[in-house]
DNA sequence: GGTGAGCGC
């Protein structure tokens, strides 16, 4: 559409934070690899002033990307090029986001969706780069770990709802409850916990509270393998990740058995004539 | 202690 983040240029610090402000160091995002810990105080237990001093590192000047709008798929490849961001905290604006992936010379724009009537953020947004290739190595390197300033990691995925291609693995997938987590545990952590031994796994998910950011101390992890996630229940029970031992359980299915989400829309048009026994909304896509 | 998840405002 129209947006167009400064480019390199500096992000208008968000200057609402009352006090505390002052005794933030400035601080930049991961050179090489994102999972170097950036701690940083600021909690008590409540709702955190957003950071006045995030900085823009020099960026590469923009080439010839940026102008394009952030469209959904791409437009003439259909290839799927940007990446849904999730867990955001209010003061993550597309600055913010732009200047964390600029370094990869690869990004193309950024967009944090906002309610239409508040216009305060919802909580997501997108990200698109300039190939698919681009965004996957994103979504591999980044996805899980820490974000600059925040306690919290990156919530990456693909943008696939309602674009047709969805990075849809193969079949149905089955989950386990893993409780008992310690609060350092990260999606990438979890899951690392788990590949090991059970090569099917889908993906784990450390259940985290969007306005903290923080851990709630449970999680999913999900296999391609029924099989292995029957074993990983019994056998991985009481084992360690991190500093506690995790407690793991049946997870109630969040997603129908057949690993399709929920989709927005019906598929009133897939009903043939003389079956409308069946309601649409039972049809997988 | 507990069962995520949010897709273009």
């Amino acid at each position: 559409m129209m947006q167009q983040p400064a480019a390199g240029g500096v992000a208008p610090p968000p200057s609402m934070a009352p006090d505390q402000s002052q005794t933030h160091q400035y601080q930049q995002q991961p050179q090489s690899q994102p999972w170097m810990m950036m701690s940083q105080q600021q909690q008590g237990g409540q709702p955190v002033p957003p950071p006045t001093g995030w900085t823009p590192q020099p960026v590469p000047p923009p080439t010839q990307m940026q102008q394009y709008s952030a469209g959904s798929a791409a437009a003439g490849s259909g290839e799927i090029r940007s990446l849904w961001i999730g867990d955001l905290q209010p003061w993550m604006d597309e600055n913010y986001l732009i200047n964390i992936f600029a370094q990869t010379g690869e990004v193309v724009s950024a967009k944090v969706i906002r309610n239409k009537q508040t216009a305060l953020p919802e909580g997501y947004g997108f990200i698109e780069f300039v190939s698919r290739v681009a965004a996957e190595r994103v979504l591999q390197s980044y996805n899980g770990v820490p974000m600059p300033n925040a306690e919290q990691n990156f919530r990456l995925n693909w943008a696939s709802l309602g674009s047709g291609e969805k990075r849809q693995e193969e079949g149905p997938e089955y989950t386990i409850f893993v409780g008992d987590l310690a609060a350092d545990v990260s999606d990438y952590m979890l899951q690392e916990t788990f590949k090991a031994v059970y090569p099917s796994i889908r993906g784990a998910k450390v259940v985290t509270d969007r306005t903290t950011g923080r851990s709630k101390g449970y999680g999913f992890v999900r296999f391609g393998d029924e099989s292995e996630q029957i074993r990983a229940m019994t056998e991985m029970n009481g084992m360690y990740c991190s500093t506690r031992a995790m407690r793991i359980g049946p997870a109630s299915n969040k997603k129908p058995v057949t690993g399709q989400p929920y989709q927005k829309g019906h598929r009133e048009a897939l009903i043939l004539g003389g079956l409308e026994l069946i309601s649409a909304e039972m049809i997988p896509l």
